[in-house]
This record gives C-alpha cells, structure tokens and sequence, in this order.
DNA sequence: CGGGACATCATGGGATAACATGGGAAAACG
DNA sequence: CGTTTTCCCATGTTATCCCATGATGTCCCG
C-alpha cells in the first residue's frame, strides 16, 4: 500500500499553480482520484492534504451520526465545509485556493512532507521551524513506538 | 460517490437568483435531479438543502415514526411542508424563496457549505460566527478524530 | 566504468473553456 | 394586464488545457 512519504518544496507560479510532487500524484492516483483533499489545519498554521482513502475514512465517520445532530453538524463544518477537492491537471499541478494558502501563510512557495496517509502543506520557512521542534519532540516521544510482537493484547489504543 | 464539500459565496441579484456552487450543482445532477431540495433548518437560522437521495432518506427516517404522532407531524410541516424544490435555471441558478431567505437573514449575499450528503446555506456574517464556534466544539469532539491516524485509514472497522 | 540518448519532472506562458453575474425580452401566472 | 418566472445573451474573471523549455534522473550500450 503506498503512501505519502519524503520532503518536497514546489514553486507557485503567477495563477496559483503548483506541482504536486510526481511521488505524491502517483499516490493518489493509484487510490481511484487525479487529484487530492485539502483542508487547513486546526492545529497549525498549514493545510493539510490526503488521498481519498483518507478522506473518505472522514466522511464514513460523519455519515455514522444522526444527520441532524450538532455534533455532526459542527463537525461536517469543519472538516468538509472548509476542505477543497483540488484535482491536478494535465500537467500534475493543483490551483491552491487564496483562503488555503492564506491560511498556511504561503507565499510563492510550498513544501510538502509526506505523512503516510495524509501529507502537510507549509510555508517553507514555517516547515523548517515546525522541524526542528519535532525532532526534539520525537526525541522524547520515541518511547511511544513499540514493537508490534511487543504490544500485549489487540488494542494499543492505551 | 460524489458529495458536497466546500464553502462557497455566491451574490443574490435584483431577481432573487443565486449561482448554485458548480460542484454542488455537479452533484445534485449526479443524482439524476437538475436542482436541489431546500428547507429552513428547524435548529438555527439557516438553510438546509441536499439533492434527491438524501431528501429521500429524511422522508424514510420520518416513515419510520408513528404516522399519526405529533411528533411526525411536526417534523413532516417543517421537512416536508416548508422544503422546497428548486431547479436550477439554464445557468445555473435558483431562485430562493422569501420565507427561506428570511429565515436565515440572507440578503444579498448566501454562503453554501458542503457537509457531505447535505449542504447548507447561510447569511455570510451568521456563518463566520457559526464556524469560530464550531471550530471550538470540533476541538472539544476531537476524541472522535483526535490523532489522525486514529481514523480506520482503510476501513479498519466497517 | 563512462557517456550519451531518452524519459520524467517542475515550471512558464498563451489560448480556450467554465463560471458567476448582470440585464433584456419572452413566457407563464393569477 | 401587471407581476413573477424563465430563457437568452453579454461580460469580466477565473480556471483549465495545451505546448515549450530546461533541469534532473535513468537506462542502455559501448
């Protein structure tokens, strides 16, 4: 099963356009969509992005509560209402819409890291930040990864 | 299988007419029906519409309540007997009705937000202060999507 | 091992199509 | 008849398609 994975920064051209990278466009093509799902993070200031795959695990999770309940409501709001199916033309490129890339600070530049099922979308400079951060979070998140044959019963979930 | 998703703003000319979001219009189509079904939503100030299946399913869910009840009654006037059907117009358009548009305050401007299988439709400043709460409570709900990948990324559970 | 022929990819620009929006005229309605 | 709705056309904007270029990588063959 192949997933988004490595770091690219693309070059945003005077319309809006930008490549998105050869690696991450074969991802989402080999799960059934030319194109990809982007939403801006509620964590952060960045977008992120997924494969249909993913993106329909969301909206199955949505469709599972009463169609009328706040809790859905709220939820579909944030996570749909503000998401943009940006399919890639031609050329493997997507038109990033203005509010995305206000959001995530972007100018005429983006990087791409590849998360496994879903990827980020940031300002490259913000990325380099975030990095760093992360490697010393890692660092003392690392005990979090056990070995599958480690795990005790099914579950894991602690 | 298609489904709206998205936030779009769209202006109301001296007629009453509304460019219906070409994708939303795409998925109505979809579903075998040139417009889209609208009704004022029974727990907020705004529109609710969707395309035919799920109009379909809320008439189902209310088959399924006692046919004689005060309770599906209710819910029949306001679904059923305050829901309209609009066909969108060679341009793709529609015609919002005046006890709709009151009902949601809109005046010349609607903001449409897809949710999936229903959209909604909102005066533009009444959504921005909906949304900063829901982006509030999503956080709140978040044990439902905290961890992505604590989403069943390929149907790990259905 | 080296060198080139060729494919892949990111990027730019011009031409074309799609879309939202405004207004006029015909048609339907009461 | 007057009002409302539908149809048709015009326009500016935005997105999409198509082609060109250069850079990088890959592969084959000597």
């Amino acid at each position: 099963m192949e997933s988004f994975r490595g770091r690219f920064t693309n070059k945003i051209d005077a319309k809006g356009r930008v490549s998105l990278p050869a690696k991450f466009r074969s991802v989402a093509t080999s799960q059934g969509m030319s194109g990809v799902v982007c939403f801006p993070s509620f964590r952060g200031s960045f977008i992120e992005g997924s494969g249909p795959r993913f993106a329909d695990s969301v909206m199955q999770m949505l469709e599972r509560l009463d169609p009328f309940s706040p809790e859905r409501d709220m939820l579909a709001s944030v996570l749909l209402g503000d998401s943009a199916e940006l399919m890639f033309d031609s050329d493997g490129r997507i038109l990033l819409p203005e509010d995305l890339r206000a959001h995530a600070g972007i100018a005429d530049e983006a990087t791409f890291v590849g998360l496994g099922e879903k990827f980020q979308i940031w300002e490259p400079k913000a990325y380099e930040a975030f990095r760093a951060e992360a490697l010393e979070k890692a660092r003392a998140y690392g005990d979090l990864l056990k070995s599958p044959s480690a795990l005790p019963p099914a579950g894991g979930a602690q």
